[in-house]
This record gives structure tokens, C-alpha cells and sequence, in this order.
DNA sequence: GGGCCCGCAGGG
DNA sequence: CCCTGCGGGCCC
């Protein structure tokens, strides 16, 4: 099958990421050799291409240097999606990562590393790579797998009161204009 | 389809 | 090293 043969050789072309490799400077921005809209099967896959580097984490960055790239998956209920500008939610104040509820039961807090390195990002205004997974509350989600969506600036980062009344990391994401258009689904 | 549990790559 | 985190597979 075609559609197979074209994704052997897309991992054949695309080098499996070493970070080790890497200057820290080069994990911010765009990845070499994945283009806009690429997607990805899994989060490992994604990690190994070098997009989102966490297998698991929303956030991945540094405490220091800021965020290199999100992963959106609506694991947050105070998450909104609205394409060119998303409304993002801290990492923390969930039971724990893998039984998810959607509910706060804690609050969150900009000394956990992953929400101080996206905090970061909001004043060095460096840009932060967003990757959507499959979200059955968002008309821009992919229905399966993780799609790199580009570049977004965080405009700004804030403490606020999420809907189960926690604390919450709140994050405001703009998309760098001229970028390829993310399809709709509804 | 839901519940359960195992796991890996980062960053500090 | 150690711990954490918006997966994923497997069983039922």
C-alpha cells in the first residue's frame, strides 16, 4: 500500500532525535525535517521524532531556558480549544497521570518545573511547539494520533480559579500567523 | 468500552 | 540516580 510505503520512508528520513546532540538552543522551534501537520501514531513516536519529547507530560521545557513544546490532549477541564488561540492548563493537582478524571482535586502552582518553564515562555516570547492529540472535545483535534500544529507564542500566563474551585495554571497560546491551516473536523 | 496496571524518557 | 507525568495495551 502507498500510504504505507510513504510512512517506511518518512521514519526512515527523519532521524531518530538524540537531544544529547543537541544545543539547548536547538530544541526550541521548528524540528528539522517535520513539517506542519506532520502525525505522529503514538506519543512515543512523537517523542522520538523530537517534536514533544515526554512520553506522558503536557509540558516539556526547561525550568530555566522555558518550554519547547505542548502536547493538548484534553486531559484538562479547564482546557479551551479555539484553533489559532488555545487556553491551556498547568500540569499537576490530578490524582495522578494515567486515571485522568478531567476534575481538579488540587491546586496547581508555578513552582512545579513544567508550569514555571511554560510561565517562562510567556515573557521570552521564544515560541513553543504545539502537538493536539486525539480530543472528542475539540473541533481541531486529530481522531487519532498526535499532530504537530506549529508554532504558538504564549501571550500569557496567569493564576486562576478553575471550574472545580483549585488553583490552576492558566496559559493563553497564540498561533504565529502563517503557518499551513489546521483542519476542522466540525 | 471501561478498568487496571505497567513503563519510559526528561530534567533536576 | 530518582521521580514524575494530558499513554497505551491487555484483559474482561
Amino acid at each position: 500500500m502507498a500510504a504505507e510505503r510513504l510512512r517506511a520512508k518518512f521514519l526512515a528520513d527523519t532521524a531518530l532525535y538524540d537531544p544529547k546532540h543537541l544545543g539547548q538552543d536547538a530544541r526550541f522551534g521548528p524540528v528539522e525535517r517535520i513539517p506542519v501537520l506532520t502525525t505522529f501514531t503514538d506519543r512515543k513516536e512523537c517523542a522520538q521524532r523530537g517534536v514533544h519529547r515526554a512520553t506522558v507530560a503536557g509540558i516539556s521545557g526547561s525550568s530555566k531556558d522555558g518550554a519547547y513544546s505542548i502536547c493538548v490532549s484534553g486531559g484538562y477541564e479547564d482546557d479551551e480549544d479555539n484553533g489559532d488561540k488555545i487556553i491551556y492548563t498547568g500540569t499537576g493537582g490530578q490524582p495522578d497521570p494515567f486515571s485522568f478524571s478531567g476534575s481538579q482535586t488540587g491546586d496547581q502552582s508555578f513552582n512545579h518545573k513544567d508550569n514555571a518553564a511554560l510561565k517562562i515562555s510567556a515573557d521570552t516570547k521564544k515560541p513553543v511547539r504545539v502537538v493536539r492529540g486525539p480530543n472528542k472535545n475539540s473541533p481541531w483535534a486529530p481522531d487519532k494520533g498526535y499532530r504537530y500544529d506549529g508554532l504558538y507564542i504564549v501571550k500569557e500566563a496567569y493564576l486562576a480559579k478553575g471550574q472545580s474551585g483549585y488553583v490552576i495554571c492558566r496559559y493563553e497560546l497564540e498561533r504565529v500567523p502563517g503557518q499551513p491551516r489546521i483542519p476542522r473536523k466540525w
